[in-house]
DNA sequence: CATATATGCAACTAAAAGGTTGCGCGTAGC
DNA sequence: GCTACGCGCAACCTTTTAGTTGCATATATG
């Protein structure tokens, strides 16, 4: 049956699921996290400088994304370093998966169901 | 290196990506995916019968879920059934797996760099 | 020390999202 | 043919969200 075993550490609660999938909803935020993860981290100032919106608007979406669990933020002297964080996102993948699965495995049940007639 | 060959078909650009998430983001949303998987299709009224809110509410979500792929209609006489949609949560799962798989690469670059000084 | 830079906080605005009520219309079914 | 049921459309309300501006605070640095 081919059945994937996870961890329960990789398990993730409802809220928490719709946390990060509202974060991950929104292009800005998307196009932030990808400037971050390509550049191995940055501060609110530097990302401002390559989009159309103001520092504060960054700042609160980059809240956004620290509260969802999508990135870190660590101080360093007066400036606050933004980190991804890849886990967070692969529990995003897996609650898709499992429930790809239970509507796959459900509509393969009510087919089976109509060819028996 | 253990590299997946993905199939063209399960590409999705960064406005349905975002469609869908939004879609999903929403909790009342994602309750109502949940009883149209279990009960293998459902109509707007009956859906509402479950829920705290009004028929007219479901069908915005309906057609929310509808516009962003995750469910289809079909009129059946009077009524219109409403079926889950697997294939559109797959292509959600991998986009977020190729995300993933960036973060940790780029994370992984970055630490290898930080260790050889 | 003085200045420049990066962040933090608060008030405000405009638009989008979730929800409601009311009503008109087609389709079943007795 | 009449009645009931399910649906579609439109107007309206309220809260959230994305964004702005203005100012205060802390930390580098010449």
């Amino acid at each position: 049956m081919n059945v994937v075993v996870a961890d329960n550490r990789d398990q993730i609660d409802n809220g928490q699921i719709g946390e990060a999938l509202a974060a991950l909803a929104d292009l800005t935020r998307r196009q932030l996290l990808d400037q971050i993860a390509a550049a191995g981290g940055a501060t609110a100032t530097r990302l401002a400088g390559g989009m159309p919106i103001t520092r504060q608007a960054v700042v609160k979406h980059l809240s956004v994304l620290t509260q969802a669990g999508l990135v870190t933020a660590q101080r360093q002297g007066r400036e606050v370093r933004y980190a991804v964080q890849p886990s967070r996102l692969r529990q995003v993948e897996q609650w898709a998966a499992r429930a790809a699965e239970q509507w796959e495995s459900r509509l393969d049940a009510i087919k089976h169901i109509a060819e028996r007639e």
